[in-house]
DNA sequence: TCTGGGGTCCTAGGACCC
DNA sequence: TCTGGGGTCCTAGGACCC
């Protein structure tokens, strides 16, 4: 017996649990995001392949995708039936015997030993489409990057394997923002070094890269490249560092005392959610956007952690005031960081 | 036609202390 | 009367992911 990790993610998630609940949109484009209005402001979380053909995509701003699918059924976000379709999966997991770590709402690694990963795979497909109608892809994996980046080689609905083996043969010749953890920044950054595949990336310098990017980040770009990741599967609950909300306006903020108001209403949601965690909070951190689309943070530190709404809601005033009131807010954000664990 | 909302982790720079 | 060097903590910003 081999240890192994899989990479369970559903296919299209999102768009998958509306059509389960409206059969009649089986196959048609269906894009969810916002509160479904694509006029509004609102960026596209999940499209149905459908709708991808027509180049719809995830992070698309909501009115790009009624240009280019104008035919397309737009929904809004419901949040609460996603997660209760994601504890069905999850709980189907569980129950295949594996050490199970949820990543998201539509992801989780599982550690598993067996002789054959690609039987396994198949069975927890079918116990995923048993218990809740939805399919997915699995990566087979000799540690959690290679089962991660081989789920997308298996999309839709299928199984593949990227081990140590094979690794150079199917990453090295892409570019480095294939990797899990590099995104379009860092690929720049590295091309500008002149790092611009996995192989090259691979190859590199440890030290140098450390003197470059930083002590944690050059090293660990290396290692990345290479496939290595020691990081165990870890069935141990998820326990939140903080807990936020966010709002961007349909039309900006100019009014510094709306501002305000609106604050003190995140404020109060946020303080709802800690005292619903019953962990105390030590830090409020408040987030602008203003107009047109630069952010800003600032934050108070709590005299002591605290559930108390009160507190909460005096912090954020307290960070708001470290703000400069000469332009008008697009975005409005509050979170409350929890004490140390 | 501008660019959501939920998060995590790392870095750099300043403060502070010995 | 010239001001080293190391460690640690705090804060804001950046990058990334789903």
């Amino acid at each position: 017996m081999t240890g192994w990790v899989l990479h369970v993610d559903l296919d299209q998630f999102v768009a998958a649990v509306e059509v389960l609940r409206r059969p009649e949109l089986a196959g048609r484009p269906v894009v969810v995001g916002g509160d479904g209005d694509p006029t509004k402001r609102g960026v596209v979380s999940t499209a149905s392949y459908p709708a991808r053909a027509y180049g719809v995509h995830s992070g698309q701003p909501l009115r790009v995708a009624a240009r280019k699918c104008p035919e397309a059924v737009f929904l809004p976000v419901d949040r609460e039936a996603y997660e209760a379709a994601s504890a069905q999966v999850m709980a189907a997991l569980r129950d295949s015997g594996a050490t199970v770590e949820v990543l998201g709402w539509d992801e989780a690694l599982l550690a598993v030993d067996t002789d054959d990963p690609e039987a396994f795979a198949r069975d927890v497909q079918r116990r995923v489409h048993d218990a809740t109608g939805l399919a997915c892809t699995v990566g087979v994996g000799d540690n959690r990057l290679r089962a991660k980046l081989a789920t997308e080689r298996g999309k839709p609905a299928g199984v593949f394997r990227l081990t140590a083996a094979d690794w150079y043969a199917v990453m090295g010749a892409l570019p480095t923002d294939a990797l899990w953890g590099v995104g379009a920044k860092t690929a720049r950054r590295l091309r500008e070094l002149g790092l611009s595949t996995v192989a090259e990336l691979a190859a590199a310098d440890a030290q140098d890269l450390a003197a470059r990017l930083g002590p944690a980040t050059g090293p660990w770009l290396v290692r990345l490249a290479r496939g290595e990741d020691d990081t165990p599967v870890s069935a141990a609950p998820y326990l939140a560092r903080s807990l936020g909300k966010e709002v961007t306006f349909q039309t900006d903020l100019d009014d510094w005392d709306a501002v305000r108001r609106e604050l003190l209403a995140l404020a109060a949601q946020v303080a709802d959610a800690v005292a619903g965690q019953d962990r105390p909070a030590a830090r409020v951190v408040v987030k602008v956007r203003y107009v047109p689309f630069t952010t800003r943070t600032h934050g108070h530190t709590l005299g002591e952690p605290t559930t108390d709404p009160a507190a909460i809601e005096h912090g954020a005033l307290a960070a708001l005031a470290l703000f400069s009131e000469d332009r008008a807010v697009r975005l409005l954000g509050v979170r409350a960081e929890f004490a140390d664990p």
